[in-house]
Order: C-alpha cells, then structure tokens, then sequence
DNA sequence: ATTTGCTCAGCTC
DNA sequence: GAGCTGAGCAAAT
C-alpha cells in the first residue's frame, strides 16, 4: 500500500501547504506518462489520488498546451464517455485514441481499455 | 436516456 | 467576498 498524500502538498520557501493548480498540474502530466498506449483512464480515478474533484481534473487539463507530448486525450469520463478536448473536441480525441489502438464502440470506450491509476499505486 | 443536485479551483466583478 | 463557469459524477427518474 502506497500511500499517496504527498502528491497534493508543495514546499514553498520551506513552509510545506497544500498544492495550487500549477502543483497539482505537474504531477498531474507526470501521472499521464504511467498511462500505456491503447490505454485510458478516468478524470474520476486521477481526481481520487489527489484529492480532489474530477472537474478540477479536466480544467486542469484544459489548459494543457501540448497536446500528444503530454497525452491528456487519454483521460475519459468514468462512464466510458469520450468527455471533452480542446483541440477539435472529442471527435479528434476519439480518433486519437482510436490510432492508439483504444476500442471505441458507440461512443464509449471498451471497459477492458480502461485502468486505474489509483489502483495501480495503491498495489 | 435524461434530469438533478453536488462539486471546487479559478476567474470576474 | 459573492457569484458564475466547466474537458465530471452518481443517483433518481
């Protein structure tokens, strides 16, 4: 059992406080890169390890300027839906996912694609 | 399948 | 400070 507090803290000038966007966005791409081609995971399972809300996830990802370096198109909604992209919308986003070899049927993404970052560290 | 209430960081006054 | 906005969620309908 990992435990995973850390993430959501910063040190600033040696007084230790809780994460602001900027923190919690670069663990946050750092995160992204645990994520295997052909696989996804969701805004619900990131927003759970650092303790926060699964919206707060995808405003942080939208402000994401470097799209496929930092792989934000493999964040989807905990329902299987495609959720949002910034660059061209969840068309491009499931085409993406689609070359990645990520299989999509009706607008959802096959459960099997889908892992858990949580669980993966919390094994 | 659709509606409803909840959420919380950041932005605008 | 108060109020609004989402790349969302879960439960109820």
């Amino acid at each position: 059992m990992v435990n995973t507090t850390l993430l959501v803290w910063e040190i600033d000038r040696g007084v230790i406080r809780k994460a602001k966007a900027d923190d919690l966005r670069e663990t946050l791409y750092m995160l992204l890169n645990l994520i295997d081609i052909g696989c996804v995971t969701t805004y619900n399972d990131l927003a759970k390890l650092l303790n926060t809300h699964p919206r707060v996830i995808g405003y942080l990802l939208k402000s994401n300027d470097k799209p496929i370096v930092i792989p934000c198109h493999r964040v989807i909604r905990s329902n299987g839906g495609i959720g949002g992209y910034r660059f061209g919308g969840k068309y491009v986003k499931k085409r993406l996912l689609a070359i990645e070899g990520v299989k999509i049927a009706n607008g959802k993404v096959d459960r099997r694609c889908i892992v858990s970052i949580y669980n993966m560290l919390l094994k």
